[in-house]
DNA sequence: TTCGTCATGTAATGGGTTACATGATTAC
DNA sequence: GTAATCATGTAACCCATTACATGACGAA
């Protein structure tokens, strides 16, 4: 029971969903292909699935076949459990890809969700990069405000720094603006009169 | 003993460098003036503090002189603990300064230093900045690396994470060789022929 | 007088890493 | 045969947050 990082747990169900996995596979999956991931140990993996598997949401298959006299032959043989989404597995990922809420837009987080957009509903879709883009934009006030009381005290290099992290901000929520944009064409062209 | 961040060890050093303060204030000034930094909760803050004083880096200041008769007065007032750098603490956080190393050119670490550069020495400056520079490449080989690999498999939301993550990637590169050549700039204005 | 913010602190908990332990398989 | 990488796991630790507890000070 428990051990759930939200984030980790999240990205496996939804990895496991296209294929089954084992561990080792599994986290290079989410260092590499999900790129954004940061790579998760495996003193962090591995109890992640048993706990996993203790809420039915996973199964263990340690491989080979039983009538397969080589697997029986080669006894001492460290087991390669692979992993696959049960059906309650499947549900509860569904439940997760459908929830949107304010933890939805922290970085990290948000991060998970996207990568998973091909997954998702649009509306879901929808409300997550407008959160995120409101999460952003609420982090922007807080930064030009503590600029505009504090710059006169700062030094340089300080400055210089602020005034980067906000353009990479800005930047992030051109790219939002972006993507929202071209979700709403999409729905636009599925609903729109004609043409 | 122990209790280290790292990070907010050095740079509670460092603003306490400028002018003595409160753990509360600190706080703030960890959140806003530094900009970049995330919020550390207080949890984490007093913690620390105390420990720093045990390593004899810092030390309490319980306001009010002891010759104040109002100060006794107000016996039951909670204490108002000012925290300053010791001639320890301040030697501690010179050698913290000229430290470069691997740690230092990872995300959070490298935005404390940064926030710092104006105590820093020129040549402190750059190895950091460069290292900082080299890390970003070898992170950007990794991921181009990873999507040459991968691209046809993946579906188009995640192929427009890696590709925004990059390219943010890739501006920040751009960012520390603008830094770096402005750094240079410096130092040949210095220790050039002439004007 | 009550509410917001200043101010300090602790204990429980969370979420993760590192180091360690083990062993199979593959490539050279 | 030996090194790299595949593969699984545990225990000790680290860093930080949350929730809680306490209380002063100023303004409405």
């Amino acid at each position: 029971m428990s051990r759930r990082s939200g984030i980790l747990e999240f990205a496996v169900l939804g990895l496991l969903r296209e294929s089954p996995m084992h561990g080792y596979e599994l986290r290079k999956r989410l260092n590499t292909s999900l790129g954004v991931f940061r790579a998760f140990s495996y003193g962090t993996l591995y109890p992640c699935l048993k706990s996993l598997v203790a809420n039915g949401w996973l199964a263990e298959e340690t491989g080979g076949a039983p009538e397969d006299a080589r697997a029986a032959s080669l006894a001492g043989r460290r087991a390669k459990i692979v992993y696959r989404l049960t059906a309650e597995g499947k549900e509860h990922f569904e439940e997760l890809l459908a929830h949107t809420g304010p933890d939805t837009w922290e970085d990290e987080h948000f991060a998970a969700r996207f990568a998973f957009f091909g997954q998702t509903s649009r509306d879901v879709r929808m409300r997550v990069l407008e959160g995120r883009r409101s999460r952003l934009e609420e982090r922007l006030e807080k930064m030009r405000a503590s600029l505009a009381r504090s710059r006169s005290r700062l030094d340089d290099y300080t400055l210089e720094l602020q005034r980067h992290s906000m353009e990479s901000v800005e930047r992030e929520v051109r790219w939002l603006n972006e993507l929202i944009e071209s979700e709403r064409a999409g729905r636009d062209r599925r609903t729109g009169p004609d043409k």
